[in-house]
RNA sequence: CGGGGUGUAGCGUAGCCAGGUAUCGCGUCAGCAUGGGGUGCUGAAGGUCGUAGGUUCAAAUCCUGCCACUCCGACCA
């Protein structure tokens, strides 16, 4: 295999496509904007999966599954959601093809549907347009649901993993008796998140909320989780909506209370992608490939054996197998690349550049001696170790390296922190150290519109408990209350 | 939707301006050697040159249409 390297500070957007390439991530599908994931970017996805549906189940939601098509009457029904999604959807017309005079596969034109049908780019107004249905009273609520999906947004401008016009995703859907309930349902799920993003991605996030123009098409109010990339590009990376009485409203959702009045329900709505698989591969990667944080890589440590004759080949299989053993007893996964078809070093290349956390090498001369040899990804240390004892060194050089590759991020994205407080030192700091601006803005979306035009940075999200402090607008001199978090995004 | 690029073997490409039946590398297959950082040598297989039409004795090459993907912008998780 040779592999086209192009450097991460050559060209960040190269380097990106060619690792989610090389690494055997993902490719690009025959139809526009759609990709192939390969099962090793599939299986780091379904580790995210496990392990976020785990933290739902823990938070007392259960999964279930909504159609994919979407009748237009109803998705039409809550404006604003509609409104926002329009230009994108996909839009079933026709419901059988037939073969013409030539041959050729046409659409029936006999067969067009009564009712178009749009292919879901967010499951909101079916899900409402059930829960109708399911909700009457008080001793209905609440309804915690989530449900893994596709979705499809038909996208201008498309990049694997980051923007697809189809991905995979989940989708919480959460129904309230109270708006303060819904509140605290809305930001556990963020909390969620960001517990899953730090603890398992090695992405440390910055919790917020969005300004108007940002917030989603039908929400009262977006909160939102924006991790930093290494080109000092924030990206987000989920959003958990507070959907107020919106949807049930748009839907007649009504429950009677306690007290025999009739009420409209309160909703939530959150979701995480395969977004994230771009985030994990932006964060931490390097020129050598992939780095992947022990808690989601499907293979958290790889064994190559060196030899040259059978009988060394047998000699290192056998301790190799004892190894592998010793290490899945302790719930480590790993991979024994026993290829006689490869050269170790070719080897060692192909795994760091999937991002194999630990690679053991072992020879004849380790056997002897007790011994392997211990290469670390993330830092590219090398160490000879004896194997007595191999599996609790393992597993807290695992825990070790997760840490490191947070901190690592966590340290980057924290120096790429910068206050600035006048409009010179805003553009000035942008161009040329990009990462989040925290500036002071009047709170308008007129003023946000205008400072996306001359930069393109946007406000990512008003962070959390954010400290209130008097000043002035970076851009208009009006008087602003707090700092707001601005950057570039993907 | 606007602007650029690309389409030739599984992958990456040369050839196109100055038309004459396709180059090279990787990979694949076979064999021998090799094996502690992307192996070496020898041999072999593999192509309706994106698609439809036109010009020509002759088209990967020139002309026209179409399609697809991709990159850069407007839109978005």
């Amino acid at each position: 295999m040779a592999f086209e390297k192009v450097k991460r500070s050559e060209n960040y957007s190269e380097w990106y496509n060619n690792l989610v390439k090389n690494a055997d991530l993902a490719e690009h599908a025959a139809v526009k904007g759609c990709m192939i994931i390969k099962p090793y970017g599939y299986a780091i996805w379904e580790k995210m999966q496990q392990q976020l549906d785990k933290m739902f189940k823990e938070t007392g939601h259960s999964n279930a599954y909504f159609p994919l098509l979407i009748p237009k009457s109803f998705f039409e029904k809550e404006e604003k959601n509609a409104e926002g999604f329009a230009k994108e959807c996909a839009v079933v017309t026709h419901y059988r093809l037939k073969v013409d005079e030539n041959r050729k596969i046409i659409v029936d034109p006999d067969a067009k549907l009564e009712e178009e049908l749009i292919i879901r780019p967010t499951s909101e107004a079916i899900i409402w347009n059930t829960y109708r249905s399911w909700i009457q009273s008080y001793r209905d609520l609440p309804i915690l649901l989530n449900q893994w999906a596709n979705v499809m947004r038909w996208e201008m401008r498309t990049r694997l993993f980051l923007r697809t016009s189809e991905f995979l995703w989940q989708e919480g859907h959460t129904a309230h008796a109270t708006a303060e309930e819904a509140l605290v349902e809305t930001k556990q799920m963020l909390d969620v998140y960001a517990e899953f993003a730090e603890t398992f991605l090695g992405v440390p996030v910055i919790k917020g909320v969005k300004t108007s123009n940002e917030t989603f098409a039908g929400a009262v109010e977006t909160y939102c989780i924006e991790g930093l990339m290494q080109d000092g590009k924030a990206l987000q990376m989920g959003t958990s909506h507070f959907l107020g009485q919106n949807f049930a409203k748009a839907f007649d959702v009504k429950f009677q209370t306690k007290e025999g009045k009739l009420e409209y329900v309160w909703a939530t709505s959150w979701g995480v992608s395969t977004r994230l698989m771009g985030a994990l591969i932006m964060a931490h990667s390097d020129d050598e490939g992939l780095v992947l944080p022990p808690n989601l890589a499907p293979f958290q440590i790889v064994i190559i054996p060196i030899y040259k004759t059978d009988e060394e080949r047998a000699r290192v299989q056998e301790k190799a197998f004892e190894i592998k053993k010793t290490l899945e007893k302790n719930n480590i996964s790993v991979k024994f690349d026993d290829r006689d078809t490869h050269k170790p070093g070719f080897k060692f290349a192909e795994w760091e550049l999937k991002g194999v956390p630990l690679r053991i090498g072992i020879g004849p001369r380790d056997i002897e001696n007790g011994t392997i040899e211990l290469a670390r990804r993330d830092t590219k240390e090398k160490s000879v170790i004896n194997i007595e004892g191999i599996d609790i060194f393992i597993k807290n050089l695992l825990e070790e390296i997760q840490s490191a590759i947070y901190i690592k991020a966590k340290s980057f994205r924290d120096s790429s922190i910068h206050k600035v407080d006048s409009w010179d030192e805003f553009t000035k700091v942008l161009e040329e150290k990009a990462g989040f601006l925290s500036a002071h803005w009047d709170g308008t979306s007129e003023t946000e519109e205008k400072i996306k035009n001359l930069t393109k940075a946007t406000i990512r999200c008003i962070p959390l408990n954010n400290e209130q402090e008097v000043g002035t607008c970076v851009l208009t001199g009006n008087p602003s209350s707090q700092r707001v978090l601005f950057a570039k995004a993907y």
